[in-house]
RNA sequence: UGUCCUGUGGUGUAAUUGGCAACACGUCUGAUUCUGGAUCAGAAGAGUUCAGGUUCGAAACCUGACAGGACAACCA
């Protein structure tokens, strides 16, 4: 094992705050590893982060910095035909965005191909490993069911001399993809399907993303993994729960390897699941592939880029990385605690700006006409630094349609004929006429406003019961603006036993809307600036945006009071 | 008819290791407000899957059920 150098921490001053860090205190209180804290994130670059990856990368990444250790960047790249330098450079952005550091451990299973060539050689050597030559079907049937045991292979007694020789003409070529594959001698017997006799090698004749095409042997999973996390004197190897029963496969390797006191541990969490999407990289590969989404980083989807792309921030998602918590419960977390993460973070920070999304035009008759007003605006009021801004005010604006109501319900105090409403930041105004097309709908509003009330207050202490927001027709900047919902109707689409996870698709997941109009203020803005646009949510600029063509991306809707 | 893991309000977690089940999200009131947002105050909602047992005392320990999940890829 290397000699690393991180620095041991006394573990009375540490909370733990789960099972895991609980363990490591533990661990740490017996004094293992030398009081070392060593963890890793080991993705394959076989697809794109997604938000149950981050939270995975928070709990690395921020239990080793708990207890003063480290974390390494490992990708787990034993399988050529699968994986890609697109989801290298993918993945590495993504951890970086959420705001890890790897410094200089940057490792890759691939850089240990020779280390496990030679430990693969040692176990022929000592008779626990050997080249069997029968079809995958055969191997298979040999291993028997979980309920019943296996038999042993015809290859399975074969000389160490001879497996060596075998083995030795599997690395050079001579055989081809399934011709044989490398076991590991354990136990077909045994209750636990993993160890029996589990696969160590096979040939796969493609090239690889870094080493090319000096293989055509490549490392199983269970053969790779553990013996890289103890040559990089990984300590605590915290995976999710499916790799519980490859825990005896994973010490049995690193007992055969180990030659000092130091072993990792694996130690297995629940995976996130979030309601109403899906985390599965091969749903979500296939999502992409089948054009359901635009694409790995559609703002729909639960991917790291997804979400970024949609107007997530880092610190929304540490803070929800934390708030769900590890356990080895599996259940599915309400996608409403995302959501109250992000309103939280972009409550504080988002700079307000008005933005009329369905508009309806207004004519304020008694306004001037050719006259235009700088109104000041509060940026932030939960954040006085941020200071003020000037919006233009006119006779002609527009409106929310949903803010007006020709026959207002009881619990309605918006606009309706008659009423009078605020205007934020500038007048009360009152609605003086509906003007409707031949087919009776509304097209236009005539309203009066009282100069009276300018900066949004009457002198008269008269008050009113609601305040809307607008923007002038003649200043706003046109814009685009995308509404997304949940992408399935079914709060857990791989559970439902009836229907295929593809028809519980939400045909309305995505809503374009390209009549909107939004205060000048954004024209500067650039691709992924976030706002809040008052009363109605949280958005940001999406990189589809051009110099003459801004797209907006609603990243969440403000909590609606009003309910009917 | 195997092995392993898991069962605590609607949801996610906690209960300092055996001492009155707590917190957050969500929901619902009310106050306040130039965002029906935010903020503030409050409420409802579990007696810890069930049945036994140990104990002065059990969510926790034991036994047995029941329920859910994982494992039979030359995937990780």
């Amino acid at each position: 094992m290397a000699e690393i150098d991180n620095k041991t921490v006394e573990q009375e001053e540490i909370i733990p705050k789960n099972f895991i860090q609980q363990q490591i205190v533990d661990d740490l209180a017996e004094g293992k590893n030398g009081g070392r804290v060593h963890t890793r994130f080991p993705p394959e670059p076989n697809g794109y982060l997604h938000i149950g990856h981050a939270k995975s990368i928070c709990l690395n990444f921020g239990t080793a910095k708990k207890f003063g250790g480290l974390t390494n960047l490992r990708f787990d790249d034993t399988n050529p035909a699968k994986e890609d330098t697109e989801y290298v450079d993918s993945i590495m952005e993504d951890v970086q965005w959420l705001g890890f550091d790897w410094d200089d451990r940057l490792y890759y299973a691939s850089d240990y191909f020779d280390k496990l060539y030679d430990f693969a050689v040692s176990l022929i050597k000592k008779g626990k490993a050997y080249v069997d030559f029968q079809s995958p079907e055969l191997i298979s049937e040999q291993k028997g069911t979980p309920t019943r045991p296996g038999s042993d292979s015809p290859y399975r007694n074969t000389t160490p001399e001879e497996n060596l020789e075998l083995f030795t003409k599997m690395k050079d070529g001579f055989y081809n993809d399934g011709d044989c594959v490398l076991r590991a001698k354990v136990d077909m017997s045994s209750p636990n399907m993993h160890m029996r006799d589990p696969l160590m090698y096979r040939i796969i004749k493609q090239p690889h993303h870094r080493t090319e095409d000096k293989w055509c042997i490549y490392p199983m999973y269970d053969y790779a993994h553990g013996q890289c996390d103890y040559w990089e004197g990984i300590t605590h190897s915290i995976c999710t729960l499916e790799f519980e029963v490859h825990r005896p496969l994973y010490d049995w390797f690193v007992d055969q390897l180990k030659d000092s006191d130091y072993r990792p541990r694996q130690i297995e969490f629940s995976r996130l699941n979030l309601s109403y999407t899906v985390m599965s990289k091969r749903k979500l590969l296939q999502l992409v592939k089948e054009g359901f989404v635009k694409g790995w980083d559609d703002p729909r989807m639960p991917t790291i880029c997804g979400l970024r792309r949609r107007g997530y921030t880092p610190e929304s998602m540490r803070a929800f990385s934390d708030m769900v918590g590890i356990t080895k419960v599996d259940g599915v977390t309400d996608v409403a605690k995302l959501e109250f993460c992000i309103r939280e973070d972009l409550n504080k920070r988002a700079q307000r700006v008005m933005g009329v999304i369905d508009p309806l035009k207004i004519v304020i008759t008694n306004y001037p006409e050719g006259l235009v007003e700088e109104i000041d605006a509060v940026n932030n009021p939960e954040d006085e630094s941020m200071g003020k801004r000037k919006v233009p005010f006119s006779r002609e604006l527009y409106i929310e349609r949903e803010d007006f109501m020709e026959n207002p319900p009881n619990k309605f105090y918006r606009l309706s004929p008659g009423r009078e409403v605020r205007l934020r930041y500038s007048y009360f105004i009152k609605c003086t006429e509906a003007i409707k097309n031949e087919a009776g709908e509304i097209v236009e509003l005539h309203c009066t406003y009282d100069p009276e009330t300018k900066g949004g207050n009457a002198p008269d202490g008269r008050k009113v019961k609601a305040t809307l927001h607008w923007v002038a027709a003649a200043q706003a900047v046109k814009a685009e603006v995308r509404l997304y919902d949940r992408l399935f109707t079914d709060a857990d689409p791989l559970g439902n036993k009836e229907k295929d996870f593809l028809e519980l698709l939400n045909p309305d997941s995505l809503k374009v809307l390209t009549q909107c109009y939004i205060e000048p203020f954004v024209k500067t803005a650039k691709p992924l600036d976030g706002f809040q646009f008052e009363r109605l949510g949280y958005f940001n600029i999406d990189p589809d945006t051009t110099t003459d063509h801004i797209v907006f991306n609603r990243t969440v809707s403000l909590k609606d009071g009003f309910k009917k």
